[in-house]
Formats: structure tokens, sequence, C-alpha cells
DNA sequence: TTGAAAGCGCTAACAT
DNA sequence: ATGTTAGCGCTTTCAA
């Protein structure tokens, strides 16, 4: 009722000026919440903002402030995979939560196209109006990653891309979590562990491998070829690769991702196996919407939310160094690991 | 190598004029490909282009041209839920392609904060930039369509708002679909059809109940509220709606998702019914990464991709006049139904 | 075919 | 405290 539409051709800073008799000048000055502006001026300038419905226009703005207050998530993984799965989920929360920190907006950009074919249009997506982005690192991704880095691009990278040189960084303690895990099995007498893990395209699975084995050094266990398994980060995968481990007779499995645990599980009770009695199992990730099993997993809880909100943080300060940051997990005792049963 | 990070300060228009021995002008002109340069000149221009590895200025192009060429997809849903659903996965993989046949860019942005907090943002985020917004009418959408109907933004609507006045819509024909699922049971004999539905929140809800209803007097089989049951549209929501629908002893049961199917299935295995002999079962989605059920389910396959793709090109027709698209949906034929048994 | 010039709507000195 | 002015980097007439 109140709400007129103006018709076409939007309203400018100018014409508001003109209807509350002031110059342009002094609306963007109340836009931008400058101090100097008497009260009465304001409020009448903020009236008639109110009753136009008037919204600056982004563009003029970018242009001139250099500042769209656009932050990109760019998406490198197939948008089927990419909903459903709880990292991401998780991740794309805490970053919204950060935005919100930093009166920022966030805009997901998914940057496979459904063909598959990959990244040639990504550059030029996330040079467009974003003030920067953020890029997960996962398989795929180096390459997009060096040619943002190239372009100068303001960008965070979350995870452990190949090469992060004069890259801001936030990711994980994988190695030492995974060490953390394998050590917590050993503490509980087992020593045959075995490791199910990702393929060396996923850039967690090399670090979470090395905790593993660090452990098992740090133990004086002498590490087994055959007591190691990768296969895709997915409950098959974990399927597939316990169903081969089994053979190595393990007391114990360290699963590099939770999901990946889920398929350890059904492998083991397919096997006859129980847990933790035959096979004691803890996992990585410990996510909010992560797989829900049964004896409850043991897992190393990696902080997703602190990770976003931290990246944001960086995107936001102007002038931060080129930098790694990385947050510890912690472990989370459930019923698989053998602590209930001492 | 090659790859001259040329330092702070972007490139401009005038600095490639400069550097190829030509104007700003002729710089345009072959950045956006029009015909009158000839092309020893054009060439010239390009390698500089190439050479510096310049980018126009999103913000300075879309402030006189009045296009950003992205597209805006607003997502209503709480991040969490919107990972995992088939149906949006669905979706935005046909935006995707869309966007890609209209050289347009897609943004998706989660409206809805994570702590709950609902849309009060969204027109701001929509204003700006995007040249137009895909808005999924989903429960609590209303409002949002409204303020960004107010405000002459370019929109068009997926699914059946409130109110659809001066809207771009396009949505597929659930009544007709529900109808003919419900149909096609009753054409196996079947004559104690229940529902099992979303609550009215669900823009769909009612459309789909209604088609059941449809079906039910055209076949002049009396309806029997005790055979409506609706819920939540989860798997959950299926299965509480199914065990309250047994008391009616349905011996068929047309639901109203896929993934409402699958609650129905646990359900009617909970109850020692079995599928499709004591009670046959029809969904409606048939989307590409829906639940696979055993007996597979018959189902009212809706063209998401399709949807999504009518959608893009609505929004990218600068005279397209407001109107709604509905578009057909086709019955899917599985074991759930009875006809393998005849 | 090309260049010069105007101007998109805004912010930010600089005056007043 | 407010107005005037000068651009931001681009597209687009309009001349040449």
């Amino acid at each position: 009722m109140t709400q007129r539409d103006d018709g076409a051709g939007h309203l400018t800073l100018e014409q508001i000026g003109m209807r509350a008799g002031v110059s342009r000048s002094t609306v963007s000055r109340v836009l931008n919440d400058r101090p100097d502006v008497r009260p009465e001026v304001r409020a009448r300038v903020e009236a008639v903002i109110r009753e136009t419905g008037y919204e600056p226009n982004a563009a003029a703005r970018a242009l001139v402030s250099k500042r769209s207050g656009l932050i990109g998530l760019v998406m490198l993984t197939e948008v089927d995979e990419l909903f459903g799965d709880p990292y991401h989920a998780a991740l794309v929360n805490g970053i919204q939560q950060g935005c919100a920190e930093h009166d920022l907006i966030l805009a997901i950009f998914p940057a496979v196209s459904p063909d598959g074919h990959s990244d040639a249009l990504t550059p030029q997506i996330t040079q467009r109006f974003v003030d920067g982005v953020i890029v997960t690192s996962v398989p795929g991704s180096d390459h997009v990653i060096d040619v943002l880095r190239a372009r100068g691009k303001r960008m965070v990278v979350v995870g452990h891309p190949r090469d992060g040189a004069g890259l801001q960084r936030v990711d994980v303690e994988n190695r030492e979590g995974s060490a953390t895990a394998t050590t917590h099995l050993i503490e509980h007498g087992r020593r045959r562990i075995g490791f199910v893990g990702a393929t060396r395209e996923y850039p967690f699975g090399g670090d979470r491998l090395d905790g593993y084995r660090d452990a098992l050094a740090a133990a004086g266990i002498a590490a087994d070829d055959s007591l190691v398994q990768l296969d895709q980060p997915t409950e098959d995968g974990g399927h597939r690769a316990t169903a081969a481990l089994l053979a190595a007779r393990p007391d114990a499995i360290f699963a590099a991702t939770d999901t990946i645990a889920t398929g350890v599980y059904r492998a083991l009770a397919e096997a006859g196996k129980r847990v933790p009695g035959d096979v004691a199992v803890v996992g990585f990730d410990g996510l909010p919407r992560g797989p829900r099993l049964e004896p409850e997993l043991t897992t190393v809880v990696q902080p997703v939310l602190d990770v976003a909100r931290t990246a944001i943080g960086l995107l936001a300060d102007d002038d931060a160094e080129p930098q790694s940051i990385v947050l510890p997990t912690t472990l989370r005792v459930g019923g698989s690991c053998g602590c209930d049963q001492r």
C-alpha cells in the first residue's frame, strides 16, 4: 500500500537528496552511518529512503569503494556430491557465521559444471565482484588455487593444497589428530592397527596416514603395509578397503573419515567381527551431521566451524600476512575404541 | 613464468589501450566482440590482454551496462537441510546448465543464517549485483517473494507460492501427477488408498492432496479422512504418518514424496505388510539422487532439470511476460504398485 | 574503422 | 554540518 513501486528507472542518491532537500553527499553520509550529519537531517533523509524503498546501486558503490561486501565460496565439487556432504554443510554454516560477524555476504559459486567440465570459468567467476574467495582444498583444486594466486586474488584456502606458498591457509591438525587416534588404540593394547584412508588425491589423505605412522613409530610398532588400505573416502570405499584389510587380521582400525568408518563397520559386521571386542575402531571428523554409528564411534573431532570463521576473519582482515593457521583437533570417545570395557 | 603479477593496481582499459597503441574504446570493442575492429588491431589488442592477464572491472561494467551476468539462487532453507536434499541438488544442477546456456553465472545465496534467524537480509542480498534471482517456494518463502516483488526485482519463482500474481513462475503438474498416481492404484483394483503427505506449510502439499482427491472422486470412491495423514516430508514423517494410517487398513498408499515413501516402506515392513502384495505404494519426485527402494518405487517423475532451465530461460529473456509455466510429470513404473504381478 | 567525450551512481576529498 | 567537485573503469553515442 505504501510501497509505491516507482516504476522504471531506479532512484539515485541525487534524487533522494532532492526529495529530502539535501545534497547527494549528505544522503551518502546517512547511508554509510557517518557521524557528521545533524540528527534532524538524518531523520528526514532516512524517511525519504524508507518511503521510496531506495537501495543504493551496488555496482557504483563497488566501483568507487573497491569492495562489494561479497565473499565467494568456490565449490570445486560436483553439485551432486556437494549436497549431502556433511563436511561442506558444516563449513558453509561456519562461513555464514563468519560473514555475519564481518558484515559480509556469502555467495556460493558452483565451479564445476554439471557436465563435469572443469574450472575453466572459475577465474572469471571469482575475479568478478567478490572481495575475496574461500577455496577448499579438494582433488583438482590445486590448479584453480594456482590461477587465483597468480592473479593476486584475495583468497583463503581451507585444507592442505599441494603448494601453500604465499597463501592464506586454514587447516586442522590432521597429522597430530591421527597420531592421537592411533595412540589411543595402542594404549588399549591393540597392536595390529589397520589404516583405512583416502587415496592420494585427497589432500588430507597423506597427513592422516602420516599421523598414523607417527604413532606406530613412537610406540615402536613396525609398520606393516598390509595393514594400510586406501580407497575412496566414502562408505563403499571404506567397506571395500576393510574387506581387503581383514586378511591382515587387524585388531583395530583407524578410519580416516567417519564416512569411511561407516563402511568399516559394515564390513566388520559382515565378517562377523564385533566392535570393539574383535576390532576397535576410531574415526576422524566428528561433524554435526556426520554418520551416527552403533556402537558410537570414537573419533577425532575437527573444528570445522572455527576453521570457517577463521578463514573469514583472514579474508576480512585487510593486512593479514600470508600464513597457515592450523587448528587443533580433539578426541571424542565413544564406544568403538574399547574404553568402555577397560 | 609468463604470468607476471603486475603488482598492485589492476589494469584498466586505458592502459591496455596504451600498450596496444589504440584507444580505450577499441579495446572495449575487442572485449565485447564487436565486429567493427580491424582483424590486425584486434589481434594486437588480444595479445596485450593475454600477456597482461587483464580482466575488466566487473563493477564498472555492471554500472554502465546495468547487467552483471550474475544470477542469484536464494536458498531459504537451512544450509544443513539444503545439503542432502536431492531436490535442491537436482535443481542447482539444472540451473547451472541453464546459466551456461545463457552465459550467466550462478551464485547461491544462503539466506537463512545458521542461528535460524530468517530473511531480514534477503532483500539486501538479492538487490545487489544480481541481474535476477530464482526463489524456490518453500515454507517461509512467501514473505521474501512479496518483498522482492514489491521492489520490482527480476525474479522467477519455482513452485507454488501463496500469491503468484504478477510473477514469473515455473512449476510441475503436482495435482495432475498425483491424480495419475492415484488413478494408477485404482486401476490395480485398490480401493482403500491412503495419502501420506506433507503438512500445509509445504507449497506442494495442497496440490498433491488435491490430485489424490480428484482421482478418488473421478473413480467414485468416497473420500475417507482417516486415510489421509500429513506430517513432515521426511523419512521419519512418512514413518509416523504410515503408522497412524495403518489403523484405517489401506490397501495402497500414495506418498507425496519419495522421501516420505522411504518412511512408508519402513513402517509397512515393521507392520509385517508386504509391498505391493499387502499395500501398493506410489511416490512422487523421481529425482536422480533420490532414495532407492526395494521393491523399486513406482513414482511420479517431475522434470526438475527442465524446471530449472525454464526458469533461467525466463530470467534471461528481457521481455518475458509474467506467466506460470507448468511442466508435465510422468509416471515411472517400478515394482511397488503391483504392475509386475498383474 | 577508430577516437573523443559523456556519463552510469556512487564515495571521498576539499571547500565552505 | 553540508555542498561542490572529481573521479572509479567501463560502454556508448557521436564525430572524424
